[in-house]
DNA sequence: GTGAAAGCGCTAACAA
DNA sequence: TTGTTAGCGCTTTCAC
């Protein structure tokens, strides 16, 4: 069964090739197509099974209908989840998706940045990492429409789609202060990305708005060596005499690395210690007791990304900065 | 900044297109192009820092340089795994990955199978689903080159990577036997799928071969509703005087249910229960006891995979079949 | 309303 | 050894 090509469908109805694109791009009415023409021209397209050579189009059109996206790291709930979410958006707008992973180097990010914009992809969607400024920045000159997700930069303005961790972050401090909670300890990378460094600031915020001093070593720092680190960043917390009775966990991986070391220290999550996250992981279905979390919006981000970034694509030059809410989903790891 | 093209290289040499299309190809030997000329010609590709319109290339040769892969459903870290495995050799090789999934609907299947063809990929990459023979039958009739991975069909021979199934439950009911159990349940999903069929005989023989007799009701069936099924499964296991003393779960998934199950029913893993996994899901890092598994080689398999279809692709025609072995992950879920 | 035809950037057969 | 050139299948301008 040989491959049917637009001239096939143009013999098979006697017209011109012309005819055929315009009416099965959508242009029969722009093009003033005879109406009777432009039913006989779909219907034999379906007839003969006919499929558009994305090449041939791509070459004329200088567009290839693919997009690159950026991942931090393909391991990450958040990514897999976000992937997804814009794989099958793309797809309902007839793009394709070819990713990579930066795998949070900065050297490794604008690597793969300058792979994808090589492959000719009309877009991109970017997890910025920290350092990363310097590529952002050579995009901003070039042509390559993008926008940001879930990460973005005070100082550059782009499109960004994120969330409002802030808001986030004091919501969730304040529910534990709801439930009886005093002391709540916090443990977050040590980082400078805006996104994380606004959860310290909705998380001291929401302490003093409830009349309750921050103590400097509440807040935990996690560095290159995360799993150790959270485990010191813990018994920091739980030892001396201004012991927390609650902890919030700033992601995801975090709350992993800490759920594992209260197993070990054997607490008992929430009777010896209260514990919320923000954004779950697939691993909290083990955990005997589920946990209260933030929960972000992949769905829609991953929409709304591929949308801003088709509006840059043709054009529609508005630079977009969205940011959403999370949602509370309410475990049984906070005593109340 | 404008598109280099071949021209603007050749221009840029003062030679013409086609030798910077054989020395940029790599045919520099085979067309005897002089040394010096491929050599200026290489600098001068970096130098203009030219990238081929794959576009272009593709109208030409009739090959993409894309496959399509086809997994069961993206929610199974198999599925997630092998993805990345397949993306990362195929980038090797020169190949971009586009994906769907088909959520063990053969129709679903049948569908993504034709669309991915559709867009002219260069081959597939499927795990096929229950059903899908007549997909798999229409496939070998057209040219498409293709390769089964992780599941395949016994009368149909085509080319494929697998575990070898049976080996490895037998395998791992040995142990089970070995570490002083007898009585061992095993809890599997009801269907006819031969790789899963293949762990019910694995397990079965094992018990024999060691002298004892597979009782009918330590085979529990899971159907559709897979996480209530496992947990009747399971209080039938662990009822009447025949009580098991160790479960074996057929798959992850299946595993995690299971494992939640027995948090309900507060039973200590593995004090009053053993457990062996065939697989495991991320999610058992939160479980408080690290689950002695079977391990899948994934990397293996995705880029034997790539590879084999690769081979296909290139019309080395050879059908290769493949079977691996797992490899044994020692947790502390099985009492000795 | 419709058709003819010029390329998009590349490969490869053929000519020189 | 190197250059010329005919398309690959499609979009789109321009002519009718």
């Amino acid at each position: 069964m040989k491959k049917i090509g637009l001239k096939d469908v143009a013999q098979h109805v006697g017209v011109s090739v012309a005819l055929v694109s315009y009416v099965l791009n959508g242009q029969a009415e722009e093009k003033q197509v005879g109406k009777e023409i432009a039913e006989k021209i779909r219907k034999a397209a379906v007839e003969l099974n006919y499929v558009p050579n994305q090449a041939a189009k791509s070459l004329k059109t200088q567009r290839t209908q693919t997009i690159g996206l950026v991942v931090a790291d393909i391991n990450y709930r958040f990514s897999s989840g976000i992937t997804r979410a814009i794989e099958s958006e793309a797809k309902r707008k007839g793009f394709t998706v070819i990713f990579g992973s930066s795998n949070e180097s900065s050297a490794k990010f604008d690597e793969i940045v300058n792979v994808l914009a090589n492959r000719q992809v009309d877009g991109l969607i970017l997890v910025p990492v920290q350092g990363s400024e310097q590529t952002i920045h050579k995009l901003q000159q070039s042509e390559v429409p993008f926008v940001l997700i879930d990460r973005n930069f005070q100082h550059i303005l782009t499109s960004s789609i994120s969330l409002d961790n802030y808001k986030a972050a004091y919501d969730s401090t304040s529910y534990l202060i709801k439930m009886g909670h005093k002391r709540i300890g916090f443990i977050n990378y040590e980082t400078t990305m805006f996104n994380l460094t606004e959860r310290n600031r909705g998380y001291k915020d929401a302490l003093k708005a409830h009349g309750i001093k921050p103590e400097e070593q509440w807040l935990q720092r996690v560095g290159s060596n995360q799993k150790s680190d959270t485990a010191k960043g813990i018994d920091r917390l739980l030892s001396g005499e201004n012991k927390c009775e609650a902890i919030f966990f700033a992601t995801d991986r975090l709350a992993i690395f800490g759920l594992q070391h209260l197993n070990e220290l054997q607490l008992n999550v929430p009777k010896d210690i209260s514990v919320f996250s923000f954004d779950a992981a697939e691993a909290f279905d083990l955990f005997y007791c589920p946990v209260t979390h933030a929960s972000q919006p992949l769905e829609k981000m991953g929409k709304m990304a591929v949308n801003s970034l088709i509006d840059i694509i043709n054009k529609n030059k508005v630079i977009n900065q969205i940011y959403l809410e999370t949602e509370f989903v309410i475990g049984k790891s906070c005593r109340e």
